[in-house]
DNA sequence: TTCGTCTATCGAACAACGTACGATACGCTA
DNA sequence: TAGCGTATCGTACGTTGTTCGATAGACGAA
């Protein structure tokens, strides 16, 4: 039956994609809807294509996913480039990450993949040459060079792995905001014992609708200091 | 065919489970074999009993981990309680979140889990409580203090979410062990340009056979001094 | 006992997913 | 025109989480 709209002439074109092409829409797809909208059924349909034609790009998802990670992170590290060397190292490693992140809350999905195989994700691996050259001046051992660079890429990525979660689909439908639905665990905090959770009680106002860079820039600021003390800077 | 076995009288026992077993069976399969093993069929398999049985005790796959999670907090909670209260409060927090870090090199998934969702993972919660305790007693605004958790938290979870990925099957079947696999990306590392990559070139000794807990380790300090640096102690 | 009700179990089916396979269209060179 | 490498695609397979309706067992009320 349907076989016969496959006759040619006036058969449907066949689709003609691209790595670019597909990285492309990989990521309109991630950024859309989150790594739960990624499948490949829905890939093909947004290519135009069948199935299986992805499979001529990549061996797998989890390729596609890092593939497409070091793809935007591509657009990182150029952004990261164009950055000025300043007089203190720890002022650009500061700068460095605080892009990483923002590049990160805009793509929570990134947090997921981001370093995950260096050997497909070639940009990833420039980007971390590109932090740790900066602690090249900092008078440091090998050793706590490689820390230090795994520490402040590790408050980036722990960070933001908090905020990958993908959230309840009341929010993602946009039916609750996260503020509210912050609030909402905010009120069940304050009805908990008091006496039981004195910490929980006093830090939950600012639990409550606060801001995911704010924590970010603090954690970073704590390891920053911690870096400035041993290098002695 | 098979059905004629299941006439009753020599029929299979209709199996019983409890709370209790379902989380330990879950826990069991994801130390055996990772988050990928724990199959809805699997674990039935190990109860002994059907696949719809299990959503009697849980409704989905995420609240059998986010349980399952919480079951396994409990005793890395209890045990964290036992530790008694020393004059720094910063050397107690220290003492907590190594031993919360320990917790989850033994069982990796846990990093990814921990801490998603308070409702159901109410040990979490006084985990997280405890360890803001300890906090309370430096010179800090709750701002600051709800920051300095949050980083402490974000340390320990950031290094564990870097080794929960699972390593690849050649390594879990043991094929393959874990310092010839770092010591391969090593090498590639090795042969990168040394004038476009001389960070990578400075540390990859470092890199090479390097272990998780002494990374950890060093981020955690970093963070620690900040925060001494912070509450002037 | 007999009935009904609540707890717990289970087989079977469903839709969606990643992936493999073989067929085939297209553009090029000989 | 024939042949070949590149690229595309329909289809099917096995596995997954989840749903549904049936039903077995325990226990108190009649």
């Amino acid at each position: 039956m349907a076989r016969l709209q496959n006759r040619s002439g006036e058969g449907r074109r066949r689709a003609s994609h691209s790595m670019e092409s597909v990285l492309n829409e990989t990521v309109a797809l991630l950024d859309e809807a989150g790594v739960s909208a990624l499948t490949f059924r829905a890939l093909a349909l947004r290519l135009g294509g069948g199935v299986a034609s992805i499979y001529w790009y990549v061996a797998s998802k989890e390729e596609l996913l890092d593939r497409a990670t070091d793809h935007v992170i591509g657009g990182v590290l150029a952004d990261l480039e164009a950055l000025p060397d300043g007089d203190d190292p720890i002022d650009d490693l500061r700068a460095m990450a605080v892009m990483l992140f923002d590049a990160i809350v805009e793509r929570p999905w990134l947090g997921a993949y981001f370093m995950r195989n260096t050997d497909v994700q070639s940009n990833s691996l420039r980007l971390y040459e590109r932090l740790g050259r900066r602690t090249l001046r900092l008078d440091l051992t090998a050793h706590q060079r490689f820390h230090a660079v795994s520490a402040i890429v590790g408050v980036v990525v722990g960070s933001a792995v908090d905020m990958g979660q993908e959230p309840p689909k009341e929010v993602l439908d946009g039916a609750v905001d996260r503020d509210e639905y912050l609030g909402r665990y905010a009120q069940a905090w304050r009805e908990l014992d008091p006496e039981e959770f004195p910490f929980v009680h006093e830090i939950v106002d600012e639990f409550d609708g606060h801001d995911d860079r704010d924590q970010f820039r603090s954690a970073l600021e704590l390891t920053l200091a911690g870096l400035r003390l041993q290098a002695g800077v």
